[in-house]
DNA sequence: CGCATTTGACCAGCGC
DNA sequence: GCGCTGGTCAAATGCG
């Protein structure tokens, strides 16, 4: 990804990226846009004003304040429209669809639910697959037993979707952690068993695993780990305990778009974050938007380094 | 022989 | 109380 040099192109493509996301409904914007192209020109002349460049790198920053904005809109359209659709859909057929939403009616150990098992709550796209996991975050509907026990036990369970191949029988999620398989149960309304999982420095350590294919789509694997790992991971030589397990933790590949893996959210705030994974993801896949990023991102750069 | 996996039994929570 | 369901246990089995 070359961004300095080619600063120019990465201001046409944001050009692009600007049309063809947002199509004429910001009239404002294109006009600026048409600005920005003016400059670049001059870029190309090699006119090298600074002040100038200055304040057109701060026009593209007010661009792209004013894209995160669309952005945002956008994404709350989105989920108003989801959140129609799901009304209807509820209204329509109450026992269809929801792609294998829990339906938990079993009140689940009332700690608090969060994160992944590898502590990597931030956007994998820096891992440069993403794979799609999902933190599952309930809300904690804190019954009010548990009088003063062992409140360290926080018990974190997140929902990670592994694409697999549908032919292999074997659920078996590769994170990187060695596992004892300890039970097998096929559940209600899902035709494939679900496995549990110990970790293998059990007891010592106290996490657990579920393993399941997707009813909806077999080639789809949803691990449910709960806990966090009280020990380092499978390569502890590389030292870096933060990042336990590391790069290979969850090697799965973007097999899967994986688009609607995420859509099952209830709430407003998860289901907005979802959303912007996702967008961000796709966006991520758009060499156009990522090399607009890049430009982005280098011209924030100038600005303070001239500042 | 030691270990992990398999698999039916058992248990607890929940709805009726 | 009863039945259903998910989760766990542990004896049996398999494997290196
Ligand atoms: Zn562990």
């Amino acid at each position: 990804m070359d961004c300095s040099s080619s600063l120019d192109i990465s201001l046409n493509l944001n050009i692009n990226a600007f049309d063809r996301s947002f199509p004429a409904k910001l009239p404002e914007e294109e006009v600026k846009v048409s600005t920005s192209a003016g400059v670049e020109r001059k870029w190309l002349v090699k006119e090298k004003s600074a002040s100038e460049l200055r304040e057109e790198l701060n026009r593209v920053y007010s661009e792209n304040k004013k894209i995160k904005e669309t952005l945002e809109t956008v994404c709350e359209k989105y989920y108003a429209l989801h959140h129609h659709l799901e009304k209807l859909q509820s209204r329509k057929s109450p026992g269809i669809d929801h792609i294998e939403q829990p339906t938990k009616k079993r009140k689940q150990d009332p700690a608090d639910f969060l994160g992944f098992p590898n502590g990597k709550t931030e956007n994998s796209s820096s891992n440069q697959d993403h794979h799609h996991q999902q933190y599952e975050q309930k809300n904690q509907l804190l019954s009010c037993k548990r009088p003063i026990t062992d409140s360290f036990n926080k018990a974190k369970v997140s929902t990670v979707y592994v694409p697999a191949d549908s032919s292999d029988t074997s659920l078996t999620v590769k994170d990187g952690y060695q596992w004892r398989k300890y039970g097998q149960k096929v559940t209600r309304d899902n035709p494939s068993p679900r496995a549990y999982f110990r970790c293998s420095f059990a007891p010592s350590c106290p996490v657990k695993k579920k393993v399941q294919r997707s009813a909806e789509d077999p080639s789809i694997l949803v691990a449910t780990y709960e806990g966090t790992h009280n020990h380092l991971g499978p390569n502890a030589s590389e030292g870096d305990a933060t990042s336990q397990g590391g790069s290979s933790t969850v090697t799965l590949d973007m097999v899967h778009g994986g688009q609607r893996l995420a859509l099952e959210k209830n709430e407003r705030g998860t289901m907005q974050e979802v959303l912007v994974q996702q967008m961000a993801s796709s966006l991520t896949n758009d060499s156009n938007f990522t090399a607009a990023l890049a430009a982005a991102i280098t011209g924030r750069l100038m600005e303070q380094s001239r500042t």
